[in-house]
DNA sequence: TGCATATTTGCAGAGAGTGCAATAATATAA
DNA sequence: TTATATTATTGCACTCTCTGCAAATATGCA
């Protein structure tokens, strides 16, 4: 139910079709060829579109490539973790969360494992896909301070140390997944990011430790 | 010493002048009309060369803007670091040589207010200042690789594990650094930046233990 | 069918960025 | 000082990205 998904007349249907093939010819386009090698006319001409039309679609060479930031899923997992109390960890319990949004992409499996693979070639393009999760990031941001206030009802007096406090987990959180893509070996495809997301996030804590338990 | 700082015959200082007017005409501009409305052209008239030399100097009209990354100093604290055992955190230790590197900066006051400011205000320029970091990132992983195998001499059994959790340790203080960015409000340069970031690695072990002190 | 609305396209033009060759400035050695 | 080598600056032509606008085309709907 994505506002307009339920209309799907003949122009929604054609839409997305013109989407997806401008997208699937970038990538593909990009991967053979190497991103500085591929002009917007190239792309244009695969997906059988006006390099016009392209810029209807996308506003730019590179935001074609980078594809669209996760979306917070407002589902059980949420509830769960905003009413999970004060005695589990407000940061790994992030875990799960940001992988119910990472998996719900519009994507089909081959252009996940194009993209994937773009990302990790191109920082600069990896980095624009970082710049685009800013929302998200928002997002996670109020719901960690959701938690907080919830475990904590005394927060409440501090708005902006709260504010501040929930920034850095979502910043951490951030941090835990560029270790998972940096980690997760495309070829070893055999467990799902999924999982490799939450090893990183149940990781964190014990980067901590080799200090505290000795 | 910054390998041909030591010459400084007349080349060398006309070169750091052009290089530093080009800096300063484009701060100033595109501060008083924003991005989007300066043009590559004006930057070169405001700083007396031709637009051709303004690319000789710079890629891009973005990474004039943005500043060189940072280098990690190769002094006291990063041995103190180094050697100072498994009891102190490798993380928050780390909080003192970020703070020796970013300020050391061959910018003056001025351009970097003018930077700072920008930074804040546009996310693309932010996010490309980080991938600028990508090479300092690696410099700190390998400091925090060999910190841990000194802390831990078995560690070196497995070598692609401690590479793994150098960089989650890593990405992590990244994370410290965008907050302490995101916290520091221009105004309030009451505290140095460099206090401000040292708050935030000092705020990250109250985040990543596993319960709150409940 | 006929009308309203949305989409595609071509075209002209601004701006970013590059390669190349000519020119100017600085360095060096006699 | 002068001749010569090296490096920096500049202009020019060119490719590519991206935008505004208006004409043409396709779809939706009564």
């Amino acid at each position: 139910m994505t506002l307009e998904a339920t209309h799907s007349g003949l122009r929604e249907r054609k839409r997305l079709a013109t989407r997806r093939a401008i997208e699937l010819a970038a990538l593909e386009l990009v991967d053979e060829k190497g991103f500085e090698n591929v002009t917007v006319d190239e792309i244009s001409n695969r997906a059988d579109i006006s390099p016009r039309t392209f810029f209807n679609y996308f506003a730019s060479k590179e935001t074609v490539l980078v594809g669209d930031a996760p979306v917070l899923p407002n589902d059980a997992a949420l509830a769960g973790y905003l009413s999970a109390g004060p005695h589990e960890s407000v940061l790994v319990g992030l875990g799960p969360i940001v992988a119910a949004s990472t998996a719900a992409t519009s994507d089909d499996l081959h252009l996940q494992k194009l993209r994937f693979s773009l990302l990790k070639q191109y920082p600069q393009l990896f980095t624009l896909r970082m710049t685009a999760m800013r929302q998200f990031e928002d997002s996670l941001t109020e719901v960690v301070a959701e938690r907080m206030l919830r475990d904590d009802p005394s927060l409440a007096a501090d708005e902006g140390g709260l504010k501040n406090r929930a920034r850095l987990v979502t910043f951490v959180a951030f941090a835990a997944i560029r270790h998972a893509w940096t980690v997760w070996d495309g070829s070893g495809a055999s467990s799902g990011f999924g999982n490799r997301l939450l090893d990183s996030f149940e990781q964190l804590p014990g980067i901590l430790s080799p200090a505290v338990s000795a």
